[in-house]
DNA sequence: AAATTTTGTAAAATATACTTGACATTTTGT
DNA sequence: ACAAAATGTCAAGTATATTTTACAAAATTT
């Protein structure tokens, strides 16, 4: 899976580990490091956390990230 | 937990019943009641591809949702 | 008003998101 | 080069998204 380079892009621009994002988001740091990675697919209210703690919104990290729900 | 009204608008603004709306997105018409009436959380990928089948984009459709993501 | 389609919902089963704990590798700072 | 911090990843467990089957209520059509 596509690897999620515009969320790390933000939480380095906020100066965050992913474990400090983590910890904002209140998830643990491997969900955070799967997520960058696309090694899953996180739930919207996640994404939407995430957006919150980084200050953008899910077009600006989430969108055209390919879609097809995988089974 | 919040409905999800812009959803349902745009689907019927495309005329599709959510059973319709379920076969384009590949899950049961249940699952789009579900998310529609605010029942869960789905993941983003189904998001995603309920975007593309609706036309709409992320923000559009799930922004501003609440967040809050829950345990 | 009867028939048909659409929608709400519920219980049990399955798939998968997410956690916990742990260890290895990479990166950063001194 | 060394130490410390940050990240990748794995296996086993728990929580929950999604399916399947099924039935009833509401809306639409004839």
């Amino acid at each position: 899976m596509a690897k999620n380079l515009r969320m790390k892009a933000a939480r380095a621009a906020l100066d965050l580990s992913q474990d400090e994002l983590a910890k904002k988001v209140k998830v643990t740091r491997q969900t955070i490091s799967a997520v960058e990675n696309g090694d899953y697919n996180p739930t919207i209210n996640l994404c939407i956390d995430i957006c919150i703690a980084l200050g953008k919104t899910l077009d600006e990290l989430f969108w055209n990230d390919g879609g097809g729900n995988k089974k």
